[in-house]
DNA sequence: CCACGAATTAATCATTTGTTTTAATCATTT
DNA sequence: AAATGATTAAAACAAATGATTAATTCGTGG
């Protein structure tokens, strides 16, 4: 890794993603930011304007990359169903466990600036004429189980990856593991996921 | 509802409960809360000694809330392995619909200050030996499907729960449906959960 | 009615924090 | 080397904030 070769304005930056999405936008000062980045305070708003503007560059990168992401994972016409949520799951739980914080801080920071994702990020209702959707819905039709919205199971698919992370510190205290475990139910999930999201579509409707 | 009845003490812990789960700690402000409960800025310190300690007693409040409810859940003699998922994730949901963002608040509040569960709040591994542990298990073992933890099957179920209203914005939004229609599915879900968690542990390995 | 303690208020303090300013330094070009 | 513009540093400012103080009001028992 290139100490100094990184420059001034991407010292900032990576300071400012790491405590913004450990600590949110409150609890983080600017003169944490320049700290964490090793360089004078004065240059956080020369180079980003205003400690607002700079958390807001952080919050649309994440979400374009999450955006990105996932609309590449659910309209892939290469993979039939299951694969579809086999490799979904393997890339969610790969990158959550980098990065774990990122889905509590996407999460939190949309409560506060929802309208950030309208203005900033192209995001519209890509869900619903996604390839994935669609093979939800047909799936579903399958089983005689039409009442049952593909969105449902999305959400499904979203929460049994992405849950575990989020709640990791209340889950591990109640349930008593160490680090290396939790770790390593994590990984198991990476292939039981895509399992149960078909137990899920196809057992029967009584 | 009694406006007056309620004493000063009371007024000030509504209030900064309300905030406090609404913005967290750090963005919300000790004139917020007294300016909400609609008295003197001087009294929020005269009764909870500081704006920390008082955090303290709303985080706890809502630990200890959470714990009772899950113990009685997940130990409940009187309904078998479906009913009990059947009932918990209808009394979740029920607690979900009118605090929504008491989940997020939680999960936040304990990666800042992890500590608080284990001196404030009684917390082990009430998980492990419960019941309900037993019965996923048993029926885990049922069907020749020992290698897994039953601990992935509770994830799921507070998954199932839980996520779909801590990533209300994002996935409404991604999906381009109404508060109504959300408020629909989520409705939806109070018995469709018992079924797909019966469906994650009883489908057949591969 | 008075006295005493609790409750409330307005004012103030000491820090913190976002932001700006002004001057100094560095690098590159002429 | 001089000049020019970009970069960095130190200091300062105004507003906000957690906390405290001192005075005032309120309620209740003697």
């Amino acid at each position: 890794m290139p100490p100094t070769d990184t420059t001034t304005m991407e010292k900032i930056l990576d300071a400012a993603r790491k405590l913004f999405v450990q600590q949110g936008f409150a609890a983080t000062t600017t003169r944490d930011i320049a700290k964490e980045a090793g360089i004078n305070l004065a240059l956080v708003n020369y180079y980003y304007g205003s400690k607002q503007n700079l958390f807001k560059t952080i919050m649309v990168e994440h979400m374009k990359g999450f955006m990105k992401g996932l609309s590449v994972g659910i309209n892939d016409p290469s993979r039939g169903l299951e694969e579809k949520f086999a490799f979904m799951a393997d890339s969610y739980i790969s990158m959550l466990l980098v990065q774990p914080d990122v889905p509590l801080f996407l999460l939190r920071s949309l409560r506060e600036e929802p309208d950030v994702l309208f203005r900033d990020v192209g995001i519209g209702p890509i869900l619903t004429d996604s390839l994935l959707m669609k093979e939800i819905d047909a799936a579903l039709k399958a089983q005689g189980r039409s009442l049952i919205s593909p969105l449902q199971i999305f959400i499904n698919l979203m929460g049994l990856c992405v849950f575990p992370f989020i709640a990791r510190p209340i889950l591990q205290m109640a349930s008593g593991i160490d680090d290396d475990q939790y770790t390593t139910m994590m990984n198991e999930r990476r292939s039981l996921i895509a399992k149960w999201m078909m137990a899920m579509i196809t057992t029967e409707q009584r």
